[in-house]
DNA sequence: GCCGTTTTCGGCCCGACTGTTTTCAGTCG
């Protein structure tokens, strides 16, 4: 674990240790602040926490966490944090993470009950011993054991791409309820974040009462958690929650840019709102009459609510696209105007056929490549080292070099490259020899094997194969699989640096399970001006819909078209790919 | 705990829903 995700780990414990023990709800948000942009940060901290003026100068960090960060830099422990562990059980901080259950019931839980843990609330529910606990009665505790039940089967946040079908799904079905006239889905999978907590759908209808029966009655619901006139949340045997929010028409563009978040780009609009005397909610934005009752409710008319770009615009500030959404201080707002998109990309330069671990026969993925109106495609099949993926020997390699130049001669709308995905080796060398890339008209070099080396180890590997004069792209950087294994935690700074000087891209790999590069890294890279690529890494003919998973991927680091060379002409990216040779 | 084109002190976003209340506290997003 890097040493930026075990102090994340530390300021979110504080933080809830913090709210149980009753400290001020400001002083918990920013510590849980801290805590969120630590576990964002693109680069290792441990090299900046000599400085204590450059960690302050990070929006969001203040002199108390600088220093605690120095803290736990040098000694490995933060002595503050050390003494507020030691004041509470340990237990408690799952017991808080129960869904319904905050910080001022979890103390009297504590205090009143004696509860020190998940079990031991479990066990002492059963037993009835907390019915006499104030605010404690029969519904509340049911609710209480039925999502400990449910946390516990949960498997935590679902991948963006299980989640993105199930949400169009649910918006299909939706949309056929009466008087539905607009329908979106919104929350984190509408900004593309890798996980997804929960599926937000945003319905426009002037009949309320019937999308919301469409989904409590719909099949794969296990159970109703709440409904009311605009706010319904379910729980699908799929083991996700669904919230639906119903609106006016005309503040459907408030609403969904309320509902898509983030939380903290929820918070920067309405403090600028207040700024310029006048209130956001999600029913539009209202002047500030200086009354405490909600505007809506008084027949207020807002200045603008019907669509995102209106709001934005009438508090004069740029648009700022879903995927932007997160976290961002003032001073970086702007989104870039090229920002990748699917319509924009015109090659796919990693994927495979059925010559290594693929499915689809050359033919077969050139066809792929044609329908989609790509001007370039690259074949590249696994190297030797990759037994398990059926990596082609140095002979093989030859054949398949020939066989794609032949079907290169067989298309003028298309031009087919002779690649590979070359393993790079625990030690940085390549899978095969220099005479042999020599041949090849593309080269992904990718780590398969040896996952789990020291950071230091994993970063002077990649350097090798940056530095390696007919590599043209590092794939899969990271080769992490979320929620599934951590992969490589190299120098990134230092990766995108080299990158960079050597005219050697990294690629965003797009299929779900990876998206490695992963978004901050994308930033970093986009930010000094490195090369991205962004590929399917197809094997079989459904993978080339992955693309809008690298898209979303992308857009959130920040890349540009102008940076990416799948969104480039022709004559541009050959010329490119040549230098290499 | 963090922050400052009024500020180094005094603020810090806003509304829906539930359960247990009899007017609202707590949680969530």
């Amino acid at each position: 674990m890097s040493s930026n995700r075990e102090l994340a780990t530390r300021f979110q414990e504080a933080a809830a240790i913090l709210e149980i023990t009753g400290a001020n709800a400001f002083r918990v948000n920013a510590v849980t602040k801290v805590a969120r942009i630590l576990e964002d940060l693109p680069t290792e901290i441990a090299p900046l926490a000599e400085d204590l003026k450059g960690l302050q100068a990070i929006d969001g960090i203040g002199k108390s966490s600088a220093e605690k960060i120095k803290q736990f830099v040098e000694t490995g422990t933060i002595e503050e944090f050390d003494t507020l562990r030691d004041s509470i059980p340990p237990g408690l901080i799952q017991v808080l993470e129960v869904p319904g259950l905050g910080p001022k019931t979890v103390k009297v839980l504590w205090e009143k009950g004696g509860v020190v843990d998940v079990a031991s609330l479990k066990s002492k529910i059963e037993s009835g011993e907390l019915e006499n606990i104030p605010r404690m009665g029969k519904k509340t505790l049911a609710n209480i054991l039925d999502a400990i039940e449910f946390s516990e089967r949960s498997q935590g946040r679902m991948r963006l791409g299980d989640a993105l079908p199930l949400a169009e799904a649910l918006v299909a079905r939706l949309s056929n309820a009466r008087g539905v006239t607009r329908i979106a889905y919104a929350g984190s999978l509408r900004r593309g974040r890798e996980t997804i907590g929960d599926i937000d759908i945003l319905v426009a209808s002037s009949a309320p009462e019937s999308p919301t029966r469409a989904l409590t009655e719909m099949p794969g619901v296990e159970k109703v958690l709440l409904s009311g006139d605009t706010k319904t949340s379910v729980r699908l045997d799929a083991g996700v929650q669904v919230d639906l929010r119903i609106v006016e028409e005309s503040n459907f563009g408030a609403a969904l840019l309320y509902f898509t978040g983030s939380k903290e780009h929820n918070v920067m609009l309405r403090e600028i709102a207040i700024a310029k005397s006048m209130r956001l909610n999600e029913y539009g934005l209202f002047p500030d009459d200086g009354e405490t009752e909600p505007p809506q409710t008084r027949g207020i008319e807002p200045v603008a609510a019907d669509t995102e770009q209106a709001i934005y615009e009438a508090l004069e500030v740029g648009y700022l696209p879903p995927e932007l959404r997160e976290n961002r201080s003032a001073s970086d707002w702007a989104a870039p105007e090229d920002l990748v998109t699917t319509r924009s990309i015109k090659a796919e330069l990693h994927c495979h056929t059925n010559a290594s671990d693929g499915v689809m026969t050359l033919d077969a993925l050139i066809d792929q490549a044609r329908k989609r109106g790509f001007h370039t495609l690259a074949v590249t099949d696994h190297s030797k080292s990759s037994v398990q993926a059926n990596g082609l020997s140095v002979e093989r390699l030859l054949e398949h070099i020939e066989a794609i130049h032949e079907a290169n001669e067989r298309f003028d709308d298309i031009t087919v490259l002779a690649g590979s995905e070359v393993d790079i080796l625990a030690d940085g060398r390549l899978d095969y020899d220099d005479e042999i890339l020599q041949r090849l008209d593309w080269v992904v070099a990718s780590p398969h094997s040896s996952l789990r080396q020291d950071p230091k180890k994993a970063t002077e590997r990649l350097l090798m194969a940056i530095e390696h004069p007919m590599v043209h792209v590092i794939g899969h950087p990271t080769g992490r699989l979320i929620n599934e294994r951590e992969g490589l935690a190299p120098d990134m700074a230092t990766l995108v640096a080299a990158a960079k000087a050597h005219d050697t891209a990294l690629e965003l790999n797009a299929n779900p399970w990876r998206l490695d590069l992963r978004d901050r890294h994308v930033r970093l890279a986009a930010e000094a001006g490195t090369l991205v690529t962004i590929d399917t890494d197809a094997h079989k003919p459904a993978d080339f819909e992955l693309l809008k998973f690298g898209i979303l991927t992308g857009r959130r680091g920040g890349l540009t078209q102008a940076l990416c060379p799948n969104c480039w002409e022709a004559e541009r990216l050959h010329g490119w790919i040549r230098s290499k040779r």
